[in-house]
DNA sequence: CGAGGCGTTGAGGTTCTTCAATCATGGTGG
DNA sequence: CCACCATGATTGAAGAACCTCAACGCCTCG
């Protein structure tokens, strides 16, 4: 929970027409006069080390980021400590929409690895609803496919038993990092500590611990190295009780 | 779960400029010329009665609604039956904008209550985000508004006991329809079962019933002729362990 | 070498679930 | 008017899932 600002200086990061994020087949194709007014938008590139807080909670000038690189999450804690870890948060994911419309933040954003995120001021949040309509659009869609995101983690905390959320855990950071061409043989970076993983899955760390073990050990997955290895999806599938889900690009802000 | 669509052939239902719902001080005031916006995107005002499917999971066509009168819920289920209720809504309450943004609705819809609903056709979204920007900014805070809501639970049901769990619902519920004016006497209609508590909370149904009664005969509220009395708001509050939090009027679309 | 972060494991207790039976209420048809 | 049925709420009993407490091991880092 390091809060550091390490503010890059060399403002331009990457240029955003030639933001390699865009070519992973998560995201959709945008027109270059929208690619021009989010770089024109973008006003710092901002590095930061894991377990910094990017927004804490109650902020009241939470800008909009981008993470480019790296992994965070969203928590809500209770006032006697307990917390929350709402969604986890990967490249192209929008962070701070709901700080940034809303007055103030109802929740933590904290880094989980080293991140990169591109810097948006909140205050020209409404210009470009004024100027450019598609981007809006595109920015309420972001919005609408977190909630959707959170729906189901409130549907696995709320109704199945310890090894099926781990399970439907496991294939949604499976797909999400497929998705941005984050695996390779079946395996992708996995930064979680088991208590980030009992803070998402609403269990007790202890219980998370033994739930996750035995998992391990009956071959669904393997870790080595920081790297998790996905050794039966199909199984992890049908474990996690997941209807199938589509995935088509989404935008890219 | 009857799939009913009592159309109402009388398509004005009440002028948007003389909506009573406007006058009460959950919502900001807006500018006439939105609201005739508004008005002229309104193809319809429907009428379902309790128990009706709004929006059936996996609907690819579904409208985007203003809930004018009575209650309905947001939920999720898994393959083998368990339902886990998302969220409430009220008069008010945006219904279905994350299905008419994403391209097919991850949860369902049921109306709790009689509903009426102010019907906007979801092919016309794009255009209030081209033509009317302050609108389309409040569309979208009014997601991210409904993500809050969500947020709330998901940290309910991943950290709450059944006892903080019924607690911070109840106060929940009693804020929201005290700022639709809904109160009287600390009291308000209270149209939901058990079983909605239960799907709701992530509990099974006989904790739920034991757990409700052993806090109503300890006198934290009252049940009688389908309302609700809170009879000791402070002593709620502090059992749900909840922070306090602003409310400000906010839009209505 | 010591300290701190992280993971593992055992023991015992609490919360919550499941199964099952009962009761109250309201509506319906004979 | 009453028998019948459906829905919803209540309660007891037994067991499973999960939690807390506690101890220990491994590793990295200063």
């Amino acid at each position: 929970m390091v809060m550091v600002s390490t503010t890059n200086r060399n403002r331009t990061g990457v240029p955003c027409l030639a933001c390699p994020l865009r070519l992973k087949p998560a995201f959709k194709d945008k027109p270059d006069d929208e690619i021009r007014f989010i770089q024109s938008m973008k006003v710092d590139h901002r590095q930061l080390p894991a377990g910094a807080d990017i927004i804490h909670p109650g902020q009241e000038d939470a800008e909009l980021y981008t993470l480019f690189s790296g992994w965070a999450f969203r928590y809500k804690s209770l006032p006697d400590g307990r917390r929350q870890i709402l969604n986890f948060l990967l490249p192209g994911d929008l962070v701070g929409l709901q700080a940034s419309l809303l007055s103030a933040a109802q929740h933590g954003i904290e880094s989980l690895t080293e991140v990169e995120l591109c810097v948006f001021p909140r205050r020209r949040t409404y210009e470009l609803f004024a100027r450019m309509p598609a981007l809006a659009y595109e920015l309420a869609w972001l919005g609408s496919r977190e909630e959707s995101l959170i729906d189901e983690n409130l549907t696995s905390v709320g109704q199945r038993n310890a090894q099926e959320r781990i399970a439907a855990l496991l294939i949604s950071l499976y797909r999400r990092a497929d998705a941005l061409g984050l695996v390779s043989e079946d395996s992708f970076a996995f930064p979680l500590t088991q208590q980030h993983l009992a803070d998402a899955l609403g269990l007790s760390l202890v219980h998370t611990s033994k739930t996750w073990s035995r998992l391990r050990r009956a071959g669904l997955f393997a870790l080595s190295g920081g790297r998790l290895k996905l050794l039966n999806p199909r199984l992890t599938e049908r474990m996690a009780l997941l209807f199938e889900s589509e995935r088509r690009p989404r935008p890219l802000i």
